[in-house]
DNA sequence: GCCATTTAGTTCATGTATGAAATATCTACT
DNA sequence: AGTAGATATTTCATACATGAACTAAATGGC
């Protein structure tokens, strides 16, 4: 269940913790009640996804080729956050499937642009929004502030990761 | 980079979003800066533990072993979050390893109980506060109220998905 | 015009992740 | 006791995820 790092206790402790360790690390419970978020989401929509006979990786896909056009393989990995190599795969199954196609570009003759077929572009009609009703179903249990809120929370925890903080305040 | 349905895009919009729907789907902002929080832990983590030489599972399983006994795979399991059947394999690279050692439970010989040789609890000691120390440099950068007010935003998403929300409000 | 350097994709080796099904053992209840 | 059902772990098939190395094509500088 991808989990990650010292984050993956479910309980309030890690065991391996040391009372003299367990002070200089009190961010454990941000990380877990972050990781623990997270997993809800993954495993709710996750389970939808395979009832309606897609993988999320693949959903991811079709959504973003969805009403385009196509695009470049380069850029399908910027937009779903899905390594390029892990793409290869994921454009090969969905090809074999008859969902989507690989065509190039005349423009430059490195790329290979990704675009749904019929059959892909009937999923993702078939799919896309019937996905979205679902997980709004749960979202909607809490207001647009509220929303915002944690939104800004998740923010601030991204940005701390923006560039290397220095050394450990005491020590070195 | 294990991304998610309707999450992944890494700027504003999801491409296959006709407006209808998007007026349907407020909630992807939170989402997508849920998941790009998570990411950021993610990697930064785990690039460290990479150049430690352990992988993040198997760094998990390494800590929550660390100062014990040894516990059942099943409950190792719950700790970590490890779905059990990746498990049985994290634990075979681990014992290959010669890090950690099953035993079987005299109690119940379903069980089995997985426990750090000392080689394992050197790697423990040497790793952990090194990789503890490591990301408070990051989480440091927040002050303990941030943190326990994003926290609560935290847990606030996970408790969406605690339950079924029912019918789509306004269909069926 | 040629070469060193970037850039786009693929390939590869390894390590998870998933759910479903198989095994073995324990537990409750008749 | 004796069997149905619950539990603990493994196995299996499939799909990603990672970084490193590789190929091919574009690009910049001289």
């Amino acid at each position: 269940m991808t989990t990650i790092a010292i984050a993956s206790n479910s309980d309030g402790d890690v065991t391996g913790y040391t009372p003299e360790n367990a002070s200089r690390a009190p961010f454990l419970p941000l990380v877990r009640s972050m990781v623990r978020a997270y997993q809800a989401f993954v495993e709710t929509s996750g389970r939808h996804l395979r009832d309606l006979g897609v993988t999320p990786s693949q959903f991811d896909v079709v959504a973003t080729l969805g009403n385009t056009p196509g695009m470049t393989l380069g850029e399908l990995s910027g937009r779903t956050l899905i390594t390029k190599s892990a793409l290869t795969g994921i454009i090969d199954r969905l090809e074999r499937q008859g969902l989507v196609a690989r065509c190039d570009k005349a423009s430059d003759r490195r790329c290979v642009v990704a675009r749904l077929t019929p059959a892909g572009e009937a999923l993702f009609r078939e799919v896309f929004p019937g996905h979205v009703d679902y997980m709004s179903r749960f979202f909607n249990r809490m207001s647009a502030e509220e929303q915002a809120e944690c939104r800004r929370a998740f923010e601030k925890v991204e940005a701390l990761f923006e560039a290397d903080p220095g050394p450990v305040p005491g020590e070195e």
